[in-house]
DNA sequence: GTTAGCACTCTTTATCATCGACTGCTAACA
DNA sequence: TGTTAGCAGTCGATGATAAAGAGTGCTAAC
């Protein structure tokens, strides 16, 4: 059988209807709604065409359809396919001018969540190419040693390190030009150990302290996935959504968002999995890919860059009923802003 | 009317059966399980005095009795008195040895959660009185200034600074000496107008320049209430208790605890009142103080201190009916873990 | 002072009939 | 051949009613 366009159209009915309602929806509604000029009887007929093809189902014989997944996945990828070509219109959301990036991207998650009544959450922005600029070595007690190391992009960080015995201006002042002039501008990949092994040579009596040293640098440089933050609100959104809000469930999600540790392999997951998308913008249904405990749950992500490869994800769960459109519509809205934001600046 | 001994018994029995169950008591139960052998009808009678006295109350007619907030309260402070003379258990929890202190936090909050069976937050601690041991500055790129701050405690804050014409060395060594003179040693409240206005007229040309670093170090220095850090967990076993899982109320709890901006206002106002208690354990029934719009809740707070002046909060929230005793001792617990790990250490 | 017993109240639970929203099928129609 | 009207049948939701259960207050007796 051919999914022709009336079918389309009734399926596509259907769907939005239930997404709006949450409910099953019945052939007369259908009749009424769809803009065709057919009565139920007729639709009834082709939903039961519709039904064999997969694309909905029946809770019980009494109830009108459901989209099924296969059905959600057709709508999602429909609109995907028609939103490429679509102007997002600019939406005058507020973002205040914020000092810290931190605090753009909580402003963000809450705008999302606000916006689109469901869960919202954002990554931390996480270097892709992890460049030293450079690194400096300063002593505020005598047997503490300050690393300060700069990357590129300005990011910051800082570790205490233990030592043994106070270092003289002298030996700070060489260990900091030997650390430099082998650290600087290379990324974390370049530190191999070959290049670890050179620099304990040259280091000479301090050989323990640079490679405790080293391995500080290493720790830092590890942009790790469980280091990165990820900001997150309106988990209680999920509470609106009956479908989710059974408190097994519910309790199961909204722990996910409070713990972070779920998300945050989530996020990584959905790094990896590259596709060719402008904003890479992807939809999972649950059960899918990285939501696979994450029942009756949709999740939708995008990438957002902030230029010098600063890269993060932002993402939206909810009930599989999730009025895809206005939620790919919020997401594109915030891609641009941060595009306006970033591309200008620097 | 006197709250005799007997009175005093059959109270604390409806407490806790209360607390356990969550259910009104009736005088029957009391009568098998107060380990008074008096019949319901002597209870009932005895029942009739509480509630005129005000300890507990009826939620309706043919139910049983409730305590009241006045009930709570002196239930909590009976329970208070003993535990000060309580050694508390040594329970192996075991803290896993943590590298950083955020973590360890995590790790304690979560545990506190899990071992309560209520929704838990830890603030991470604050300096009361933060003094600069030590700032300094580096210029990462021409344009670019670091400001790195080093404290008492060793905590190291950094901010990077824009300046319009690069510096030379010279410029930049005698800088960092001019700062490190006058604010080296200097808690927050010891940066006077006065000492700024001095240090302006010090800086001769780089009077911008060096106005601009003074407000990044005032900013840093501000370890205000708004940037304090705060973690939770086990926000989700609100859920588990019907009087506070009704959508409405769950919603607001959960919400507080994704958002936290609550949370550190109720921290902040925690810290205010100071009490002579060991550790300032406090109980907040419902509408009290810091938890005026948490109906239905009880707080129970406490502070802990790392040495040094790092101070913090550790709390866990739960219904009325929370079982005091058990939530009082697990925290107990974790004064004495955090004591015996930070006491012995430095 | 304590207790047994009874009448009364009020919530909870179960049961049952009714209603309404659907579907699927058949027969008629264009 | 595609479309439609109509009807029987299914199943969940709703609401009313009854029965059960838990508790109390009061009174009278011990």
């Amino acid at each position: 059988m051919e999914l022709d366009n009336r079918k389309i159209i009734i399926l596509k009915t259907i769907i939005k209807n239930y997404l709006a309602t949450g409910e099953p929806v019945g052939s007369r509604t259908i009749s009424k709604e769809s803009g065709l000029s057919l009565s139920s009887a007729t639709i009834r007929n082709e939903m039961s065409d519709l039904e064999e093809m997969g694309y909905i189902l029946q809770p019980h014989t009494s109830a009108g359809r459901i989209p099924s997944d296969k059905g959600y996945r057709f709508y999602v990828d429909s609109i995907l396919q028609e939103s490429d070509n679509r102007v997002s219109e600019v939406t005058d959301i507020m973002l205040k001018r914020v000092d810290k990036l931190e605090n753009l991207l909580k402003q963000m998650v809450k705008i999302l969540a606000v916006d689109t009544n469901y869960a919202a959450l954002v990554s931390g922005p996480v270097l892709s190419e992890n460049k030293i600029r450079y690194l400096q070595l300063s002593q505020p007690s005598p047997v503490k040693l300050l690393l300060i190391l700069v990357c590129e992009g300005n990011i910051i960080k800082t570790e205490l390190i233990s030592c043994k015995k106070p270092l003289d201006t002298e030996e700070l002042l060489n260990l900091n030009l030997l650390l430099n002039n082998s650290l600087a501008g290379r990324s974390f990949k370049e530190i191999t150990p070959k290049l670890i092994a050179e620099l304990l040579v040259q280091a000479g009596s301090q050989r323990n302290l640079v490679s405790t040293i080293l391995n500080a640098v290493v720790e830092l440089m590890e942009t790790g996935e469980e280091s990165r933050d990820i900001y997150t609100s309106g988990a209680t959104n999920i509470l609106k959504y009956p479908e989710l809000s059974e408190t097994d469930k519910a309790q199961k999600l909204i722990s996910a968002f409070e713990e972070k540790d779920e998300l945050k392999e989530l996020v990584a997951e959905v790094t990896r999995s590259e596709t060719d998308n402008s904003h890479n913008v992807t939809v999972y249904l649950g059960g899918e890919g990285p939501i696979q405990n994450m029942q009756d749950c949709s999740l939708v992500t995008a990438n957002y860059e902030l230029g010098e490869g600063l890269r993060g994800v932002i993402g939206v769960i909810g009930p599989k009923r999730m009025d895809y459109e206005k939620v790919l519509h919020s997401m594109q809205v915030m891609m641009d802003q941060l595009d306006r934001m970033f591309g200008k600046e620097e």
